[in-house]
DNA sequence: TTTATATAGTTGTTTAAACAACTATATGCC
DNA sequence: GGCATATAGTTGTTTAAACAACTATATAAA
């Protein structure tokens, strides 16, 4: 049992809680301070967003690793924001493409500076190598259990 | 700027979000199958008290990470459970301490059964020394931005 | 063609997180 | 002792996650 030789429970919080909770608490309060009025996972549907316009639904369920209805009021709140909008696709009448407004384009590049400065914040003092590392369990955690 | 080799936006989605939910999800499930009716969120809070019973709910914001009105409404519920009853400190009557019910003693090795087994699905193939990485790693980004 | 099944999205409900504003008790200083 | 300040906990509000149940459209099989 190689594996009992840390304590389990103590993992558990920092997979689940801690650094997540810290880096979420830490980017709403560097938005805030900017005037971005909007939520990080907000900000995270919106990411995808500026990647790639005019995602459907379910890729972006895809892409945020939230379910349905998650995805559903993110959208609605967006869209209460006049950031995105819903437009139903010709080819497939079941799918809502959803599309960035101009408002939300001009989000993009200060938030991503934003993003970049607490992801540097939260960062310091590790290593490229000790990132990708802890990138590569977080990702074999999730293949793991999906 | 040796990091910005890595796309910040993935990483902000690796740490806030997949493994973190993956897990979570995954064990709530191994509870239900197994009949027990909490959440994780009332779990890690229990987790804590199983280690140190008779802990004030601001040892319990410190152990859990979580803010004081989202440790008073978990002790609320669980106190709706029966799980867990609020004594008055006769030292300090500001203070609430917590105090596992033998309802909430029982359920103490079923769960930590579940938690093991949930780790061990999740940290299949992956050696101790990533494990150990990937901690530090998220406690050093927990430590910049407390 | 109609019937079954899969897929896309919505709605209802419970639980929780984050933040601000609040009450009550304790402590330190004059 | 009395006042300022710090600490412990609660309540209100908004946003979101998880899950079940639901509607509507598309696809495949009989």
């Amino acid at each position: 049992m190689p594996n009992n030789q840390f304590k389990r429970g103590e993992l558990y919080s920092f997979i689940t809680g801690k650094a997540s909770t810290a880096i979420g608490r830490r980017l709403q309060k560097n938005f805030k301070e900017a005037n971005v009025e909007i939520t990080i996972e907000q900000w995270s549907v919106l990411y995808h967003l500026w990647k790639q316009d005019g995602l459907s639904q379910q890729q972006l369920c895809d892409a945020t690793f939230r379910d349905k209805p998650s995805i559903t009021r993110l959208v609605d709140n967006l869209e209460k924001l006049k950031l995105v909008k819903r437009v139903a696709s010709k080819d497939d009448r079941r799918m809502n493409m959803i599309y960035l407004t101009n408002e939300a384009q001009v989000l993009q590049e200060k938030t991503m500076g934003l993003a970049n400065q607490t992801l540097n914040e939260a960062l310091g003092g590790v290593t490229i190598e000790e990132i990708e590392i802890a990138k590569m369990v977080l990702q074999k955690v999730y293949d793991n259990l999906s």
